[in-house]
DNA sequence: TCTTGAACCTCCAGCTACTGGAGGCTCTAT
DNA sequence: ATAGAGCCTCCAGTAGCTGGAGGTTCAAGA
């Protein structure tokens, strides 16, 4: 018979997330605080996790690795309480498609990031001597306005 | 005939920066200290800048919507100190570079995390009744725990 | 027996890039 | 006299961790 529970180095090591992310989850509320044994360290010992509350933090692995808010978690894993998997619930369908919207806008914005980054490093894409577009950035200066930059040599 | 120097408020409207985050870039040291005048507030004074102050700090705003770092800024800033405009630098060419192929590792991510939500959402992407894929999350409760499959080894 | 190392504990600080708010000053217009 | 705009400082909070200091317990090896 295996020994009942779960170290949070094992819990680690079985869900993904490292010690020290599921000991910041117990200080955010985001899981229950666990029970503790042997009375191991400064206070009440070393924490305990049984099969349930490793299955929460499998899900909560999942969960951020999809990129779900914290916010987002907190909510399903209440919304689960005492009603089965949280994948299983309507709500995290609803999370899922809110989620995949806003998955859709930022891939928007970096395809235009992207682009305007492709725009200022083509060559040729200003005329030589003129101001640059946000025009004093510094190579205007009375100092420096006299002799245009040589692009050769340097 | 125009007032020499800006306050710190037309200073934000015509760079698109926030009064707030000027002062946070000055906080920060990525823009020096502006002089001040007028015995404003609590010590010196209100901030003034100049054409050159305010040219950098349009250049700050236009590569944070390139959503440069502001680590990254700040070298092109150093950098350009005495040697004209920031955007003319090789360096600035390298950084831009740099930041393509992170733009583009961020999309290939997203878009990978697209596709993974979508499977989720797809209908019937798990046989009914099964343990979902991360097993014990809370649907194999003792209740439930009848029909669960032996773990191997160890 | 002593020592070493692993694994755990707590608490604090730092990261990025701001943003909000409290509380206060100065100047101008009414 | 008072209202309001615009400026000032300082402090705290955001998200989601991560690193580190300093300490404990326990087991294995010399």
């Amino acid at each position: 018979m295996e020994v009942r529970g779960y170290s949070i180095g094992k819990a680690a090591s079985v869900t993904g997330l490292s010690v020290k992310t599921i000991r910041y989850y117990e200080q955010i509320g985001l899981i229950p605080k666990a029970p503790r044994r042997n009375g191991g360290a400064r206070t009440g010992g070393n924490r305990v996790y049984g099969e349930a509350e490793v299955g929460r933090l499998r899900f909560i692995h999942h969960a951020r690795l999809l990129d779900l808010s914290l916010a987002e978690i907190r909510e399903l894993l209440a919304a689960a309480e005492g009603n089965g998997c949280a994948s299983e619930l309507p709500e995290y369908q609803q999370v899922l498609n809110r989620h995949l919207h806003e998955v859709d806008e930022r891939i928007r914005h970096l395809l235009g990031l992207r682009a305007t980054i492709e725009v200022l490093l083509s060559p040729g894409r200003r005329p030589k001597g003129e101001a640059c577009s946000w025009s004093t950035c510094g190579c205007m200066r009375p100092a420096m306005r006299r002799r245009r930059r040589a692009k050769s040599g340097r």
